[in-house]
RNA sequence: GGGCGAGUGGCGCAGCGGGAGCGCAGGGCCCUUACAAGGCCAAGGUCGGGGGUUCAAAUCCCUCCUCGCCCACCA
C-alpha cells in the first residue's frame, strides 16, 4: 500500500509541511517561559532550556553559503535538543547594518539625483525604514525556506522600540561608569562612507608602492650638511608635516637634532627631534612627522607638544592648509606633490615598496589615519573578566584552538571607536546645552537644559552597528528590565543562552563584545559555547563573492537539490578545519541519499502489512542474527549521533548517518528481509516489525539534518493513534521524541555484530566468484561451507535461505567436516572456506593467478604479523586486548595462508 | 614580525598512536518486482620531504618545502 511516489520530490512536499509546522507552533518554546507549573513538571534531565540566539543577519542581506551552513547547524542542534524535550527556543531577527542600510538608500536616492543631505536627517531615516518594509524580510523567508525551525512569531529588530531601549540603557551606563568617553584621536576614517570606523572594521590589503626619499633642506648647515633625507610611502602627507624625526642613539644625525628645516612646498621651518620610535634601520633613518594624518606621528607629535595640521577634508580632498594644493583629491595631490618636489629637485630616490593599506570592510575604499573627535569605549576593564569565563572553561570554544586568538586579541584590546557619522543607527543619546555648556547621556530625550534652561541639541552621531549587535542574546530576551524581582520571566528562564554558532571573521567584532557585555550588564556569560564553524570557500578555495562571480547561491542549490539535500550536503562538508571548500557533488550526494531512503521506505511501507511500528519492547526479543544485528547497528547509530550532535561533531554525525541507512540497512538489511517477508508468519511479521522499528528510529535521528523528507516519511508510518508527542500536539516528527539512547543499548549485539560477516563473507564469495569468471549474475552455483567452529555452523544454516536469495545459491552445505569438491573455487574469509563447484564453467588458470595474488597478500601480512608478534618490546608493552587482537588475526591468515596453499597443491 | 590551518589513491575529502577509508570520476557485469538519482564486482595510495620519540607513527615531537588564513603602527 504504497502512497509514496518511487522518486523523492523535495519541492512537492517541503512548503507545506514547514507551513504545518508552524501552525502547530512547533517553533515556540514549550513549556513557555513563565509557565512555571509546567517547567517545574519537567524531569531533570531535560528542565534546562535550551537556547540559540541566531547570529542576526545584516537586513540588507540575502542567503549565502556561509549563511546556509550556519543555519543547518543551529537547526541541527535545535531539533535534536526539541526532541529530546527540552524548553527550545531559537530567537531569529535581523541587525540594521548601519552602512550597509544606508548604503543601500543612498543609492536609490542618487538614482533620484539626491544625496541624504537633499532630503535630510529626518526623512532619510523615514527612507531607511521604507526600505526595511519592503525589502527587509527577505532573508527571513529565505530561513524557513530551508526549514529552520526560528520562533519566527517573535522577531526581533536591532532598530526596534525594545531594543532601542536596551541600547541607551548600556551607553548611559557605561557612560556614567567612566567606560565612555569622547576625544580627539587619530581614527580609522573612510573618506567614501564619510564615517569613522573601529580598529577591526579595516581590513588590510598588501599593496606594491614605493618609498620615496624627499631632501628637506636644513635652514642653517650642520658641519657641512644642508639637508635630511625622509623616507614616506605617502608624499602627499608632507603638506602637513611638522617635524622631522630622527634616532637619538643614530651617529648619523646625532649633530642636526635641534636644528630646523625648511619645508619643501610649504617653505615653513620645522624642527628635528629625536624619537625613540624612529627605527634608524628602515630608509633613510630619518622620518617626516604629519601628527595628523598618521597614528604614529601623532603620538610623537603628543610627546613633543607638536602642532596637529590635518590637511585633508572629510572625503580625502587637501583641504585650506595644504596650499596650492587645496582642493586635489589623495591621489592627484600624490601625483602634483611628487611632481613638484621632482622639479624642485627634493626627490632624491624612489624604489618599490610593498605595504599593507588598510580599506574599509564595507567599500573596499582605502581608509584615512585622520584626526577627529569621537566616542570610544575604554574596553580593559571589560576585557578582564571577559577573558577568565573562558579561562574557567564557562564559556567553551568548538574548535579549541580558538580560544588562543580570543585571548590574544582581548589580552591585547584597544579602546573602540563607537561613533559613526551616519544617520541610520541608534543615535548617541548625549545631549548639549546650546548655553552654558552642560552635558550629559540621558535615557529620555530632554529639550531644556537642567542648568539653565536653554535649549539642548543631541549629539549628530550615531553608535556603530556592532555595538548594538553586542547585546543581541539578552536585549532579544527582554532586557532591561532590572535583574532581581522584576526579571521577565523569559530573561531569567532563558540566559545564559546555550550555543552560539557563528563565522570566524566576526569573533572579535561580535562575540568578544557580546561576552562582555552580557557579564556586565545581565551578569552572566551569553552562552555557554561558542562553535566557529569553517568559513565555506569554492572549489578552488577562492572567497564566494557575488561580485567575482565566484559565489553559490543557497537557493539554487534548494532549487536542484532540496532544502534537505543541500542541509545534508553541507553537513556531510563539515570538519574542524579553518576552511571549506564548497563540493557540490556532495550535494548531489545527498540529493541521492533522499531518493534512497524515501525509496527504502516506500518498500516497508509497502510491506508493513497492518503492523504498527513497534516498541522497543516489542523487537527486543527478535531471535534471527540478521534482526540482532541491525538492531545492535542502530543502538549504536543512535549512541554516536546523540552525543556526536552534543559535541558538535556534525561531519562525523552526518557521516554516520549516511553510511548506516545506505550500506547497512538498505543493502544488507532490507535485502536480507525480501526472502523472510515472502515466508510470511511470524518470521514475516517479526522482520516487518524490525523494518519499521529501524526505519522510525532512523528517521529520528536524521530530521534535525534533513528535517523535511524525514517529516514526510515518518508521518506515514502507520502507528496507533496518540503513542508519540505531548497530548495537545498534531503527531509531527518535529516534536517527537528523541531515541532513547540508554533504552536501545540493550539491543546492542557485539555477537551478532560479528557473525553477520560470516553471512556476508558467502554472500560476496558467490558474487564476486562470478564476476570473475564471467557467469551471470543469476547462475546459481552450489555452495560448500567449511569452518571449525560448530556455532558458525548452526548460524550459516539458519541463514541459509538468505545466502541463497542474496547469493543465488542453488544448493547450501556447512559443516565441519566439508570436503571440497573437486574443480571448485575457494575463497577464505571470516574463518570460512567457502568452496563453489565449478565443474565445466571456468578456466583455472585465472584461479591460479588470483590464488597466487591472495597468497603473496596473504603471506605477506602474516610476515608482519609475526614480527611484531615476536618483539619482546611489543609483548611487553603493548595493550593485553592489542595482542589478543593481533593474535587472533596471526591466527586467522596461517590458517587463510594454509588454505589458499592447499588449494593452489589441488591445482596442479 | 608573530600566530593558526592544510598537504592521504585521478579529483574532493575523512581518519589523527596499534589491520589505509568515503564520495566522485574511470573499468567490468546487471532493467534482481523500494530505488538506474539503483545494484553487484574489481582496480587504484611508500598518507609533502627529512630527522626523532615509541614495542608500534598517516596519527606525537623537531625541521624543511608548498599553499591558505588571521593578528601586528614600522615611515
Amino acid at each position: 500500500m504504497s502512497t509514496l511516489d518511487p522518486r523523492f520530490d523535495p519541492a512537492a512536499i517541503e512548503a507545506d509541511i514547514f507551513a504545518a509546522w508552524q501552525q502547530a507552533g512547533a517553533f515556540r518554546q514549550r513549556p513557555a517561559a513563565d509557565d512555571t507549573a509546567a517547567r517545574d513538571a519537567l524531569s531533570p534531565e531535560i528542565a534546562e532550556p535550551y537556547v540559540i540566539t541566531i547570529p542576526p543577519p545584516n537586513v540588507t542581506g540575502s542567503l549565502h553559503m556561509g549563511h546556509a551552513l550556519n543555519n543547518t547547524l543551529q537547526d541541527v542542534l535545535i531539533r535534536k535538543n526539541r526532541m529530546a524535550g527540552r524548553p527550545t527556543r531559537w530567537v531569529v531577527g535581523t541587525d540594521h547594518a548601519g552602512i550597509a542600510t544606508q548604503n543601500k538608500v543612498e543609492q536609490k536616492l542618487a538614482k533620484e539625483g539626491l544625496t541624504r543631505f537633499d532630503v535630510g536627517r529626518e526623512a532619510f531615516i523615514e527612507a531607511c525604514w521604507e526600505w526595511r518594509r519592503e525589502h527587509g524580510g527577505r532573508i527571513i523567508q529565505q530561513l524557513r525556506a530551508m526549514g529552520c525551525s526560528c520562533d519566527f512569531d517573535d522577531e526581533w529588530f536591532t532598530m526596534n522600540e525594545s531594543y532601542q531601549r536596551a541600547v541607551r540603557e548600556v551607553f548611559v551606563d557605561w557612560y556614567r561608569a567612566g567606560l565612555i568617553y569622547r576625544g580627539t584621536r587619530i581614527i580609522n576614517w573612510c573618506p567614501r562612507c564619510t564615517t569613522a570606523l573601529s580598529d577591526i572594521e579595516v581590513e588590510h590589503q598588501d599593496k606594491d608602492g614605493k618609498l620615496w626619499s624627499i631632501d628637506y633642506p636644513l635652514t642653517d648647515p650642520v658641519d657641512g650638511i644642508d639637508h635630511i633625507t625622509v623616507a614616506t610611502t605617502r608624499p602627499e602627507t608632507m603638506l602637513g608635516d611638522v617635524a622631522v624625526a630622527v634616532h637619538p642613539d643614530d651617529e648619523r644625525y646625532r649633530a642636526l637634532i635641534g636644528s630646523t628645516v625648511v619645508l619643501p612646498l610649504m617653505n615653513r621651518a620645522i624642527p628635528i627631534i629625536a624619537d625613540e620610535y624612529v627605527d634608524p634601520a628602515f630608509g633613510t633613518g630619518a622620518v617626516k612627522i604629519t601628527p595628523a594624518h598618521d597614528p604614529n606621528d601623532y603620538e610623537v607629535g603628543e610627546r613633543h607638544g607638536l602642532e596637529q595640521i590635518n590637511v585633508l577634508d572629510e572625503r580625502a580632498f587637501v583641504n585650506e592648509n595644504g596650499g596650492k594644493f587645496a582642493g586635489l583629491e589623495r591621489d592627484l595631490a600624490r601625483k602634483a606633490v611628487l611632481y613638484e618636489l621632482q622639479q624642485a629637485g627634493y626627490l632624491s630616490d624612489s624604489t618599490p615598496h610593498t605595504h599593507a593599506v588598510g580599506v574599509c570592510y564595507r567599500c573596499g575604499t582605502a581608509i584615512e589615519p585622520w584626526l577627529s573627535d569621537q566616542w570610544f569605549v575604554d574596553m580593559k576593564p571589560l576585557a578582564e573578566p571577559a577573558i577568565q569565563v573562558v579561562r574557567d572553561g564557562r564559556v567553551r570554544f568548538t574548535p579549541t584552538r580558538w580560544e588562543n586568538v580570543y585571548y590574544h586579541w582581548m589580552e591585547n584590546i584597544r579602546d573602540w571607536c563607537i561613533s559613526r557619522q551616519l544617520w541610520w543607527g541608534h543615535r548617541i543619546p548625549v545631549f548639549y546645552c546650546t548655553a552654558c555648556g552642560w552635558h550629559d547621556a540621558l535615557k529620555t530625550d530632554e529639550t531644556i537644559c537642567p542648568q539653565c534652561g536653554a535649549p539642548l541639541v543631541q549629539d549628530e552621531d550615531v553608535l556603530d552597528t556592532w555595538f548594538s549587535s553586542q547585546l543581541w542574546p539578552f536585549a532579544t530576551l527582554g532586557w532591561p528590565a532590572p535583574f532581581g524581582a522584576d526579571t521577565p520571566a523569559e530573561l531569567a528562564f532563558n540566559y545564559p543562552t546555550s550555543a552560539l554558532s557563528t563565522a570566524r571573521d566576526i569573533l572579535f567584532l561580535w562575540v568578544a563584545r557580546m561576552i562582555m557585555s552580557g557579564l556586565y550588564f545581565a551578569g552572566d556569560i551569553p552562552f555557554s559555547d561558542v562553535i566557529i564553524h569553517p568559513t565555506v570557500f569554492n572549489k578552488e578555495g577562492k572567497r564566494m563573492s557575488k561580485s567575482l562571480g565566484t559565489g553559490v547561491d543557497p537557493l539554487d542549490l534548494m532549487a536542484d537539490y532540496g532544502a534537505d539535500g543541500m542541509r545534508f550536503g553541507l553537513m556531510l562538508q563539515v570538519t574542524g578545519v579553518q576552511d571549506l571548500r564548497f563540493n557540490e557533488e556532495k550535494l548531489l550526494k545527498s540529493r541521492d541519499f533522499a531518493n534512497k531512503i524515501w525509496n527504502a521506505a516506500r518498500f516497508v511501507l509497502m510491506n508493513a502489512a497492518g503492523e504498527y511500528v513497534p516498541t522497543l519492547a516489542d523487537v527486543s526479543d527478535a531471535a534471527q542474527l540478521a534482526d540482532r544485528w541491525i538492531l545492535s547497528r542502530l543502538a549504536g547509530l543512535a549512541r554516536r549521533v546523540d552525543a556526536g550532535i552534543d559535541a558538535f561533531e556534525f561531519g562525523e554525525v552526518t557521516r554516520e548517518l549516511f553510511d548506516f541507512a545506505w550500506t547497512e540497512y538498505c543493502d544488507w538489511y532490507i535485502e536480507l528481509a525480501k526472502g523472510r517477508l515472502a515466508a510470511e508468519g511470524e518470521a514475516a511479521a517479526q522482520v516487518r516489525r524490525v523494518l519499521l522499528f529501524v526505519l522510525d528510529t532512523f528517521l529520528r535521528l536524521l530530521h534535525p539534518f534533513m528535517p523535511f523528507i524525514t517529516e514526510a516519511i515518518w508521518q506515514k508510518l502507520p502507528r496507533p493513534a496518540g503513542t508519540d508527542a505531548g497530548a495537545d500536539l498534531p503527531q509531527q516528527l518535529i516534536t517527537a521524541a528523541w531515541p532513547d539512547v540508554a533504552a536501545l543499548g540493550s539491543l546492542v549485539d557485539a555477537d551478532a555484530e560479528r557473525r553477520i560477516q560470516l553471512l556476508q563473507a558467502v554472500v560476496t564469495a558467490l558474487r564476486s566468484t562470478r564476476a570473475r569468471y564471467g557467469l551471470s549474475p543469476r547462475k546459481p552455483l552450489a555452495v560448500l561451507v567449511r569452518t571449525q567452529d560448530a556455532t558458525d555452523v548452526q548460524l550459516l544454516q539458519a541463514v541459509a535461505d538468505q545466502i541463497s536469495t542474496l547469493g543465488h545459491a542453488s544448493d547450501f552445505a556447512v559443516g565441519t567436516d566439508i570436503e571440497k569438491p573437486a574443480h571448485s573455487a575457494v575463497t577464505v574469509a571470516a574463518g570460512l572456506e567457502i568452496y563453489l563447484p565449478l565443474e565445466g564453467l571456468v578456466d583455472f588458470a585465472a584461479e591460479r593467478a588470483r590464488l597466487e595474488k591472495e597468497r603473496a597478500q596473504l603471506s605477506a601480512d602474516a610476515a608482519k604479523l609475526e614480527k611484531k608478534l615476536s618483539n619482546p618490546g611489543y609483548l611487553a608493552k603493548a595493550a593485553p586486548e592489542i595482542i589478543e587482537k593481533d593474535r587472533a588475526r596471526a591466527a586467522e591468515t596461517a590458517s587463510a595462508l594454509a588454505a589458499v596453499d592447499a588449494q593452489l597443491t589441488e591445482l596442479d
